[in-house]
DNA sequence: GCGGCAG
C-alpha cells in the first residue's frame, strides 16, 4: 500500500511479492510498517520508517533474525527504563549506551541504543559487507515496548504454522509397476497441501500436481473405474467381476487415453 | 516537532 506498484510484475507471473501481513505504528513524529511478506525465496518481514519530512528507510528480516531482535528489543527497553536521565557530564563513548549484533546468512545488524541532543534511540543497521553498503532505522527508545509488542503479534501469527505443518504432513510414498515407479509425493506451498504423483521410467519422468481438495474426487473417479473393470455388464454383484482380463474386454470403451483425459480433465487448477 | 556516521 505504500509504494504499490513496484511489487508487481504485470507481464511475468503476477505477484512477486505478496504481503501478507501488516502493521502501522506511529512513535512520536515516525511512523513505522512491519510488513510480512513472502517471495519465491519464502518469508521475511520489512521494516519501514517514514520520517516526518516523508523520507523513507527500510531493512528486511528473516523471521528468524526477528525473533532474535524481538527478544533483543526486550533486553533494550528493559536497560532503557533503568537508565537514569541524561547526564550532559557523562556522555557514553560515542553514545552508544548498550550494543548487540545479529547475524544471518551475510547479513549483519548492528543494534545500538544511543543518544543525542534528541534524545535516546535505537539504531538498527544492516550491511552485508564491512563497509559497503547500509540500511538502517531508528526507533526513538520510548516506542521501543510498542515495537516488540506489534513485532510479537506478527511473529506469533507467522512463525507457528510454519512449525505446525510438516510435521502433520503424511509421509510419500512409491510403487512399481512394470517398468515404471510412481512416486507419492507430499507437500505444501503457500497455497496449499498438494500431492505430487510422477512416473519415472530410465529416461522419462513426468508429473501431475493434485491440489489437497482433489483428492476425494480422484478416489472416487479411480474406484469407479475399478469397479467397471471388474464387473463385467450385466452382473450387479461384487462376486461377478473376477477376471480382470475379461472385464477389460467386455467393457469396451474405456481406452488407455481417455482413461487418463478423464482424470487430467478432472484438474481444477494447479496448486 | 523533531532526528539520529559507521563495528
Amino acid at each position: 500500500m505504500e509504494q504499490g506498484s513496484s511489487d508487481y510484475d504485470p507481464g511475468h507471473q503476477g505477484h512477486v511479492e505478496q504481503e501478507l501481513a501488516t502493521k502501522m505504528l506511529q512513535i512520536q513524529s515516525k511512523r513505522f510498517y512491519l510488513d510480512v511478506k513472502q517471495n519465491r525465496r519464502g518469508r521475511f518481514i520489512k521494516v519501514a520508517e517514514i520520517g516526518a519530512d516523508g523520507r523513507r528507510s527500510q531493512i528486511f528480516l528473516a523471521l528468524s533474525t526477528a525473533a532474535e531482535f524481538r527478544d533483543h528489543l526486550s533486553a533494550f527497553s528493559e536497560y532503557y527504563s533503568s537508565l537514569g536521565p541524561p547526564n550532559p557530564d557523562n556522555v557514553p563513548e560515542d553514545g552508544k549506551l548498550k550494543s548487540e549484533m545479529m547475524m544471518k546468512d551475510n547479513r549483519r545488524y548492528y543494534l545500538d541504543l544511543k543518544e543525542n541532543a534528541r534524545g535516546r534511540f535505537l539504531r538498527v543497521s544492516q550491511t552485508i559487507t564491512r563497509g559497503g553498503p547500509r540500511s538502517q532505522v531508528a526507533i526513538p527508545a520510548q516506542g521501543m515496548i510498542e515495537f516488540r509488542d506489534a513485532l510479537t503479534d506478527l511473529l506469533d501469527e507467522f512463525t507457528q504454522d510454519e512449525h505446525a505443518y510438516k510435521h502433520d504432513l503424511p509421509e510419500g510414498n512409491q510403487m512399481h509397476v512394470d517398468n515404471k515407479n510412481f512416486y507419492f509425493d507430499i507437500g505444501q506451498n503457500n497455497r496449499g497441501v498438494y500431492m505430487r504423483i510422477s512416473e519415472v521410467k530410465t529416461n522419462f519422468r513426468t508429473a501431475i500436481t493434485l491440489p489437497e481438495k482433489s483428492w476425494p474426487r480422484f478416489r472416487d473417479i479411480l474406484a469407479d473405474y475399478c469397479d467397471k473393470l471388474n464387473k463385467p455388464p450385466g452382473s450387479q454383484g461384487p462376486g461377478g467381476g473376477q477376471g480382470a482380463v475379461r472385464g477389460r474386454a467386455r467393457s469396451a470403451p474405456i481406452s488407455r487415453t481417455s482413461w487418463l483425459a478423464t482424470i487430467l480433465n478432472k484438474i481444477p487448477g494447479q496448486v
